[in-house]
DNA sequence: AGTATCGACGTTATAGTATAACAGCTCGGC
DNA sequence: GCCGAGCTGTTATACTATAACGTCGATACT
């Protein structure tokens, strides 16, 4: 019987778990508790490698919390996003992980500087992140006697896979 | 009986009405039919000076069109989407009107290029236009091998009314 | 130990956003 | 007149998110 947390390390992947530990340290220096709810809800997402919707994440986390409704996994993402480990892709109502270098830097600030490339055929999602877009975009905003809070920097088209996967398809239509 | 929707105009203010004709004008351009609904829709998004709900709208539209249901609206709001001349704000999931000038810029470009600045006091919603911001995200996408086709580019916070509010309040409870 | 408090979670119900599916109608071209 | 395409009516349902309230357990202070 060592430990009920190290059990639930187990229920992923050893990248996963790996993250998780980082996770938990993130949360212990932040003074916030890491429960085992939360804890299993971001492997659910880290584990995935696209953007997770709220509902899918009930369906899985329903497997081992069979009490698990609506709330509790709205919850835990409102929990994983307030600590930074998680992001909502606002086009998918859906959810990626981002679990930094454990010295990674500033949260607070990082968190609104964020941009997603989405893919629309396989809904792939990258997180990238450019200062100077946000940048740009807070400068309009200070041009406009605007206070910025949160931005949502998204774009959707096709990703490099997905392209090289259509431009197949249409050399064997068009063989010449 | 001078024609229905001469009538239609009638029911908009003057400077709505000027805006419903130049997107009956596009319409035309395109091929396209503006009817008696989307029309009514478009001018109650125009009519708004903040975002308007799809529900709130089909509320408004209830009025005057007994039957309106769901689908009626969303299908207008579709229609006037592909038109270009209503943007989604993804944030409030609401409406703004986009009708640009009679020789205004290539809307299909235009389209995904555009930017919010979106108040979370009072809700009002500026569109701006700043080339530079949708191209350094368009140039790290290409950096990624990512072909774009619509950006959502939001930011919230506070407007310049609400900020000036928010400090006379201050300044109200703290006079020194 | 007693107890006040706070944060997390359980549970039920409901609000808000969006679309599927199919039927009927109208308009313009033939 | 008839056909086809596009628009609308209608019903039902899916999907996303939160309100409201009760319980429980850990913590800290007395």
């Amino acid at each position: 019987m060592a430990g009920t947390g190290a059990m639930m390390g187990a229920m992923f992947g050893a990248e996963t778990g790996k993250l998780l530990d980082r996770a938990a340290r993130t949360c212990d220096r932040n003074g916030s508790r890491l429960t085992d709810i939360r804890r299993h809800v971001l492997g659910l997402v880290l584990d995935s490698d696209r953007p997770v919707g709220a509902y899918d994440l009930l369906d899985r986390l329903r497997q081992s919390h069979k009490g698990a409704a609506p709330p509790t996994v709205y919850r835990a993402l409102d929990f994983l996003q307030e600590q930074g480990l998680i992001h909502k892709v606002e086009r998918l109502s859906a959810f990626v992980g981002c679990v930094q270098d454990d010295r990674g830097h500033d949260h607070a600030h990082h968190d609104h500087k964020v941009q997603f490339l989405i893919c629309s055929v396989c809904q792939r999602t990258v997180e990238i992140d450019e200062p100077r877009i946000a940048d740009a975009l807070e400068a309009a905003a200070a041009r406009h006697g605007f206070v910025p809070r949160r931005s949502t920097i998204e774009l959707e088209g096709l990703c490099a896979d997905c392209v090289a996967e259509a431009d197949r398809a249409e050399q064997a239509r068009e063989p010449g």
